[in-house]
DNA sequence: AGATTAATTCAACGCCCGTTGAATATCAAA
DNA sequence: TTTGATATTCAACGGGCGTTGAATTAATCT
């Protein structure tokens, strides 16, 4: 059983190896061979570390969850401190979603950059979309909704899953910087321009979830 | 050179076979050897028919690309012929982009969910998303931009790209239909409730497009 | 210092991969 | 019915895969 200070440092390069490749290529491309060649260390101790290949990978999607979770919990925490009474509005809401990342970006930006590209994969795989989402920030999400349903009281149950499902999909597109709207546009949008993105997604956001709850 | 009729048959299965298995498991996961194995076919007939696995996946993304285009084309013809005069709305406009799929879903039901989860996957790849969504889409998306900015006179270039590009994002992650939804809403919602979709995502988007072309 | 345990290396197992060249079957035209 | 071309099969190549057990080094504790 691994428990000592040291090799706890190796396991974080293996980590944070296995984090990039497997953000750039995906799963089953990237092996366990260039992952620990990347990491500077032997084949064979991934598997003294790691129980298996797919245990490696949910333990990349792991590390990162937990902190994620932690500065949207605070943001939203802040949001709701700053209405002891009233209701924020839906914007500030989602801003309290997204802005987080924003934040994480800003401090450790390679990192979190893959990482970021990794889940927009996972959320969108028909293999682990449903589960590992769920399983990773059901609980979060869940916290976000009730927020939403305080503050528009008139919206219907699917309106507000349905919408937070496109917000979902338009999230991890975008922090995924996948290179796509810097084609499209011509190179007047950038995937890496976090302050464009800022100033424009939770508006657009909280503009849909308005509107389902309006229309009848 | 292949070009005979009888040929085109064994062609199509080897395409059905590698959409389905590429959508479920991914391009890399995917084995040229289970693709014919579930085409009925020797494997070697794959390297006949195309020259690599990697062009057996651009052909499976092209063959349903152009039908996909050609519907879309034609259902913001039929919107623009409805107003010769004045501008159709900017839910019109999107419901023009995201409705075709739903009859195309009604009438080839397993093929094009498999396409669409194909879809979702490819855009949200770093390694493809920026390349294969623009080679196969950018004309079609770009009219549909165009119509949007009639629509919108004062809406900035920057914030259609970011539109659009938020809707991409939803509307990949919907029709790639993995669960998540039905998980996040305790069975609320259905991934594969396409009458629920059609009922809201058109007028969630519209709402972001219009909020951001009004806000300073 | 010596003993115990954790961390790391080395070499290899069996398996399956993408791809190919030569042999065979099928079919259209003569 | 012979003759090409087209379509399909068969068998195999080299290589890399995930994973493991045994041997070795490094760290910890008495």
């Amino acid at each position: 059983m691994p428990s000592g200070s040291k090799s706890q440092e190796t396991k974080q390069r293996i980590l944070d190896a296995a984090e990039t490749l497997f953000a750039r290529d995906g799963f089953a491309s990237v092996t366990v061979r260039q992952i620990m060649k990347q990491a500077g260390a032997d084949v064979a101790l991934a598997y003294y570390h790691f129980e298996s290949k797919r245990d490696l990978f949910d333990a990349v999607l792991m590390r990162r969850a937990e902190l994620m979770n932690a500065v949207r919990h605070t943001a939203l925490d802040e949001v709701e401190s700053r209405h002891p009474d009233d209701a924020p509005t839906i914007e500030e809401i989602i801003a309290a979603f997204t802005n987080p990342l924003l934040e994480l970006l800003a401090n450790d930006h390679d990192q979190w950059r893959h990482y970021f590209a990794l889940i927009a994969q996972v959320n969108n795989s028909p293999e682990w979309g449903g589960e590992l989402m769920t399983k990773y920030f059901d609980p979060l999400v869940r916290r976000f909704i009730d927020a939403i349903r305080r503050a528009l009281p008139d919206a219907r149950e699917e309106d507000l899953f349905w919408s937070y499902h496109f917000l979902s999909g338009a999230l991890t597109l975008t922090f995924a910087e996948t290179g796509r709207i810097d084609n499209l546009s011509g190179g007047v949008c950038q995937s890496s321009d976090m302050q464009a993105i800022c100033a424009r997604l939770p508006a657009f956001i909280a503009a849909g979830f308005e509107r389902l709850s309006e229309t009848p």
